[in-house]
RNA sequence: UCCUCGAUAGCUCAGCGGUAGAGCAUCCGGCUGUUAACCGGAGGGUCGUAGGUUCGAAUCCUACUCGGGGAGCCA
């Protein structure tokens, strides 16, 4: 009999079905026993009763332990008293391979051992729907973006020298020369945007700051969209729109993953209403009524920026901060030239800067004073000022990090469940 | 790099100067509707490492190793 997915079971009420997977549980009650059974697309529950079934059936299933793998058959059928409402009677059981001493228990486990067995610790409900959603969110990423008229290009990740040159990066050689991990594409999607008009990366980023905290890791994925013709207004709306579409995908084909998590879901409907917006000098002052220390002209700290995003319910953009802080591409705002038209989304409930965007410098004679106010030299970045100097055009773009997204819409305590095989400070295992 | 907390059974922890404990997991027994099942029993430890103080150290002190949270940096 050709095995049925645990999805599909909805479909073959009282029909006799195999299916296959692993023992996610066991229970015994002596002469009746309950195998909950996992095979990545669901969890059912197996009954077998003793008086209905062979002995040696029965002694088979006694033996069962946690992750076994398991072919079984039996009659589907609906049963309240079934944690998913629907349950197999066991008929038939093959063991296809025995598990002895597995090493995660049906108790609490600290972070350390439980990313020590990552490997298997990702068949769990919980980070199963994790990685489910983030799947999800990463095809409504996509489905948006290319909705818009996008076109996704992927930006090198080996690269000659830093893209901003603020933080550290992983060195690497290039037989004989230096090369560094990728922090960002978006000078050379920058290049893409001028060839192709929408463009976006999505792709694996590097930072190698030692950074230790519930939103940081060493490996991380971001998408930076970068669009020609488009001001700092125009990308703000593509922001607001792509995340309402990716918050309004995971609320309608992911409830089933948002249950297991225990995400209060009312929180995640207010982004699908217009997000907060406040300028850099708007938030100055609402920090200093706040009782903050902290002048124009200094950039936020990490409580700062928590303060700003927990005086909203919705995301909050907070834009054109003063140049002397922001990266040396951005465009000065032509009303007030010492703030730039960029622009940082945070995500609410704590979560972080979640986007940093911004319209990009047009003009070749400001760029080139740029370069030389932080010292870039100008011929690692001779290609990027040529995009200046060939028809050059108002443009603007973001990154968004998609870690941080998951975990502020999964309402998880740290961004390192939201990966498969999250790189750490000091863990690279598994 | 700095601040802070921690390391005791396979796991989660209690014990904080006087012979090493519990729950879970494992094994054995019981139970016909379990939902992290429950009930009874058994096995399981150089208390992170190295020094020091003390009649006596898991417990106090020092250093180191490993890890958690945070700062800075950023998505």
């Amino acid at each position: 009999m050709q095995p049925l997915w645990i999805r599909e079971l909805h479909e073959h009420h009282d029909e006799i079905v195999t299916l296959h997977g692993w023992v996610h549980q066991h229970r015994s009650s002596g002469k009746i026993q309950f195998v909950q059974l996992r095979d990545g697309t669901g969890f059912v529950q197996g009954v077998v009763v003793k008086e209905e079934v062979t002995e040696e059936l029965y002694a088979k299933v006694s033996s069962l332990t946690q992750e076994t793998s398991v072919l079984v058959t039996g009659l589907v059928r609906a049963d309240d008293r079934a944690p998913s409402g629907v349950e197999l009677l066991v008929k038939d059981l093959e063991i296809v391979h025995k598990t002895v001493d597995y090493p995660i228990t049906p108790k609490e486990h600290g972070v350390d051992f439980l990313m020590d067995h990552r490997h298997l610790w990702i068949r769990a409900p919980r980070q199963r729907a994790v990685l489910k959603i983030r799947a999800e969110i990463s095809k409504a990423i996509r489905a948006y973006l290319d909705g818009e008229g996008f076109t996704q290009v992927d930006p090198p990740i080996l690269t000659p020298s830093s893209c901003e040159g603020t933080t550290n990066l992983f060195h690497t050689k290039y037989f004989e020369e230096d090369a560094y991990l990728t922090q960002s594409g978006q000078l050379y999607m920058e290049a893409a945007a001028m060839a192709l008009g929408r463009v976006y990366s999505f792709g694996p980023t590097f930072r190698a700051e030692k950074s230790k905290t519930r939103r940081h890791l060493i490996e991380f994925w971001m998408i930076e969209p970068e669009m020609a013709y488009c001001t700092h207004e125009d990308s703000l709306k593509i922001q607001e729109g792509l995340l309402q579409a990716v918050v309004r995908h995971v609320l309608t084909n992911c409830s089933l993953e948002l249950k297991v998590l225990g995400r209060d879901v009312t929180k995640l409907e207010r982004v699908l209403e217009p997000f907060a917006r406040i300028t850099y000098d708007e938030a100055i002052a609402l920090l200093r009524q706040k009782g903050h220390t902290i002048t124009w002209g200094e950039d936020f700290g990490s409580p700062d920026e928590t303060a700003i995003a927990e005086h909203f319910d919705r995301p909050v953009f907070v834009e054109r901060y003063p140049a002397s802080i922001k990266a040396f591409y951005m465009k000065p705002d032509p009303a007030r030239p010492e703030v730039v038209l960029c622009a940082d989304l945070l995500a609410p409930e704590g979560y972080g800067e979640i986007i940093g965007g911004s319209q990009r410098i047009d003009d070749a004679d400001l760029l080139l004073e740029r370069f030389k106010e932080h010292e870039l030299s100008e011929t690692d970045y001779a290609w990027y000022m040529d995009l200046r100097r060939y028809g050059s055009v108002p443009h603007a773009g973001f990154g968004l990090g998609l870690e941080r997204t998951i975990a502020w819409i999964c309402g998880l305590e740290h961004v390192r469940e939201t990966i498969t095989f999250p790189r750490l400070l000091y863990r690279m295992y598994p």
